[in-house]
DNA sequence: CCTAGAACTGCAATCGATTGCGGCGTTTCA
DNA sequence: TGAAACGCCGCAATCGATTGCAGTTCTAGG
């Protein structure tokens, strides 16, 4: 399908070898060759419409040109922001992505991890929290260029580029200290995502420096479910007092507290206040408008981008860790403590 | 990187000539070889952790096993489903999808595309809904296999996959006109998408239908902003009467028009009741929860994907235009005219 | 006028797999 | 018993570009 004119068509029509007609096209050789030859050879290029068939020259030299990022799930709203801040990095160089979802499994993360291998991508972007079989480790040892996003390394030596997540924690602590809340608790994610962990530690030292009643609840996912289904449980639990404000591990179960607020005929912010955490797109128009952390994920995605664009060219690595300073955004779902 | 065991090193292990390997390891060719030794090439393959350099096999077989898909934004909220959708049929087949935004811009699309073709990828699919200076003549003209998503073919005669869109806006009528209302407003989106004509003409014919006062206002954009901006302008007119209900070209000019609402001090349903188009994700979590048309997108994915896939296959094309039915959600921004 | 060196460009190997062709040994059937 | 048929596998060309090497021409310096 398509491209049927090659190099060789091309050096016909300019009456040159096939190699001067490579040369003449490739940047970094061209001045290897006369004025007047590259004239002629850009000429036929165009006039035949030649563009070069990038499977051959992937095969020459080694290289794809393409970039596999490894994310749990596309419709998960983050990632649209973060998969747009590495296509703009990797569209400027000449590099594709290849986005692949795992849903979360460890199995599948592993398939496309081979597939994309087999592809000969020329290198990985880990977006997935999961630390716990990762497949990082592996692929370190097989020499393959790698950073991670949204999530720490878990050991493995690769570059990786986060939000400030401890900062957002404690910043919306202060802010419900402030409000006057003081029985307050955190919605965990799975533990298997370093971001889990780092946000609900922060939780807990922040409200140990604040003077604040903490508690941590893990929920299942980072999911509205899990989100309204832990929030269930508290609300209905007889044994533990109900908090004013509830400090979500990401917006999802943000939103799922909500669900169960309204469940349980309670109102947010009047009962009790929500923070979410990542901003994502529409959180200002949720009922109420969600105050929430805005993490970059642009340019989380940028960033990771540019250390393995870095790592690919093989200059030395201008960082190994990049943390990208959050803020918080108050809107309505947030009061003070009744 | 990473890749080193070739066909020829499992040909030196097992004993065997790498042709052989070849067609031990191919489903197709398999049945060529004697059993022993395809179990001795297997064994080999294993212990040497072969796996086939897809971009080679690419070269020889003049195919990349990849999909381009081109999108106007992966950030606005329909395009991750379908793109899911897409992906879903897309890898049980061993194709991957390279997606790429054109952000609206007709050169980036042209560049995009002829980055994509020049990758030798096997087929494409268009989900960008312009219909101007659409590149797809082109690509026909250069016998490129594609697939058109959520828009019309606009005359060039790849086959399409849509919503059914029609219905899905004179459904939105019937539930207005049950409730009472009789001056209605369409906002259109860029008459460039043809998913614009087609919800506008809808809109008119529905109205005469139901002997509704049917007026259209045209976007900018598909976007909040050109929503709001609509809104705005209708709601400070003075000679245009202010409807009781609008119907918006999607749900992002549903929630514009919500802002909009919000800083004229009008309410929503109470002086407004506002239906949208998509039920993108958390349209239920708006203020107020959007009444929608719930649109496939997932579905419409997977389903541009199999005719792609059809085509490639070079079998007989089962459809030239697939219509997916649509469902109108009714949630709490629709109510009683006043 | 001669020669070293520079400037170009052709030659051919190479990347790693696929595949048409043909050879060889064995089976089958007349 | 002979020949056709078949199963299996090796040979080598091929996909389209890149690139080290070497040859040719030209320039400049002595």
């Amino acid at each position: 399908m398509s491209s049927r004119v090659t190099i060789a068509d091309v050096a016909r029509v300019a009456g040159v070898h096939a190699g001067t007609v490579s040369r003449a096209l490739n940047q970094k050789t061209e001045n290897q060759v006369n004025h007047e030859t590259l004239a002629r050879v850009r000429q036929a290029a165009k006039q035949l419409g030649y563009a070069p068939n990038s499977i051959a020259r992937g095969l020459r030299t080694n290289s794809s040109m393409t970039i596999g990022v490894i994310i749990p799930d596309l419709t998960n709203p983050i990632f649209p922001p973060i998969v747009r801040g590495i296509d703009s990095r990797l569209a400027v160089r000449g590099y594709s992505a290849v986005v692949v979802n795992t849903d979360g499994s460890d199995d599948a993360e592993r398939l496309l991890f081979e597939s994309l291998v087999q592809r000969q991508v020329d290198g990985l972007i880990f977006a997935t929290g999961h630390s716990g079989h990762s497949i990082a480790g592996e692929a370190f040892d097989r020499d393959i260029k790698a950073v991670m996003v949204n999530r720490d390394s878990g050991g493995v030596p690769y570059p990786a580029v986060v939000g400030d997540d401890a900062e957002g924690i404690k910043a919306s602590l202060r802010h419900l200290a402030a409000l006057g809340h003081r029985r307050v608790m955190h919605l965990e994610g799975p533990p298997s995502f370093s971001t889990s962990r780092i946000r609900a530690e922060a939780f807990v030292s922040g409200c140990a420096e604040l003077g604040l009643d903490g508690h941590v609840v893990p929920c299942a996912a980072y999911s509205v479910e899990a989100g309204q289904s832990a929030m269930d449980d508290v609300l209905d639990s007889k044994v533990t007092a109900r908090p004013t404000a509830v400090v979500a591990g990401n917006d999802l179960l943000a939103l799922g507290v909500y669900h169960s607020l309204r469940l349980h005929a309670l109102t947010c912010p009047g009962d009790v206040s929500v923070v979410g955490f990542n901003d994502m797109p529409f959180a200002g128009d949720f009922q109420p408008a969600m105050t929430t952390v805005r993490t970059p994920h642009f340019e989380m995605g940028a960033e990771s981008a540019r250390l393995l664009l870095e790592q690919i060219d093989g200059s030395q690595l201008s960082a190994l860790k990049i943390t990208l300073p959050v803020e918080l955004v108050i809107r309505e779902s947030t009061g003070p403590a009744r």
